[in-house]
DNA sequence: TCTTGACCTCAAGTCGGCTTGAAGTAGCAC
DNA sequence: GTGCTACTTCAAGCCGACTTGAGGTCAAGA
């Protein structure tokens, strides 16, 4: 008998039971059987959650990670969708490496008031005008969960 | 009168009036009057805004934001905190390059089945195992938004 | 003067991803 | 057989950042 107890797979995955069980009625992963009351799992529901917790990282919500998973068990990724999410944190990485940089700017910055740094009004500039125009208050095209204001090519390497 | 009515700063800003009585409410702005009902604001407040947008973008949650803005107006930041964020965002943008890289092999992978390709495996594995010890659900220090495994190194360029 | 329509307030709802609490049950040690 | 304890179910709550809806007000144009 190899299956596992689920304090086994929550010790072994580090996820708490409860999102287990959320998991499950989310549709994500599906326990073998029971014993007793009690989940019992097959093993590979602990490379499921490792590729959950990647999916996620990535931004992935659980619903479009759910669909991934085909009924027979195997998984099935569109690699179109993957391309077009490593595209998306392109995006995501270039305005997180501007941010990063006027960050040190302005920590670094002498002027007695960051209001007074040039650099840093500089930044706000773009930072609003990046902000306002079409303002697709969701990314029309894959969900992703923190609002991204579009546009980091302006000051992209 | 320079003031600006609520519908101008909606135009110019791209910020939505109920977001912006929402920032009122924590905080965040205040309108310099009223005319009748309507608020009226300092053209400043554009800047603040704009402030604030590149503020979220880092992942600064409003509260936190809501700190900076000194009550005479003026904005006094704390340089250590956004050194502190700048090495956060460091991190984060480590982990979203590992996992861009990831997508890309995993699409182009010629692996009949994704859990056949060794190099997604390791990064299954490797996910798996920067996931489990500790797990901080959301980062001690600073406020994030997506709970964030660490370690991006152990696959880095 | 009267209408229009954009603003106003306040309370409640939404979304995603879980967590928490109350009340119940069953495997295992004694 | 009796407890203990870790599991179970189900419903409800929480977080942050807003949005929505009902019902009210008022400046400006016809």
């Amino acid at each position: 008998m190899t299956e596992l107890d689920i304090a086994e797979v929550v010790r072994r995955a580090g996820v708490p039971a409860s999102t287990l069980r959320y998991y499950e009625e989310k549709g994500l992963i599906t326990p073998v059987g029971r014993r007793g009351l009690r989940r019992q799992y097959d093993p590979s529901v602990l490379e499921r959650l490792a590729l959950i917790a990647l999916a996620r990282t990535a931004g992935f919500p659980l619903d479009e990670i759910a669909r991934v998973f085909a009924p027979d068990g195997t998984i099935r990724i569109d690699r179109e969708a993957l391309l077009a999410k490593a595209g998306e944190l392109d995006r995501r990485i270039g305005e997180l490496a501007v941010l990063r940089d006027s960050l040190r700017h302005v920590a670094a910055c002498p002027a007695p008031s960051h209001m007074e740094c040039p650099t840093f009004r500089h930044i706000l500039a773009a930072t609003a005008a990046a902000d306002v125009p079409g303002r697709p208050k969701r990314a029309p095209g894959a969900a992703w969960n923190p609002s991204i204001p579009s546009s980091a090519n302006e000051y992209a390497p």
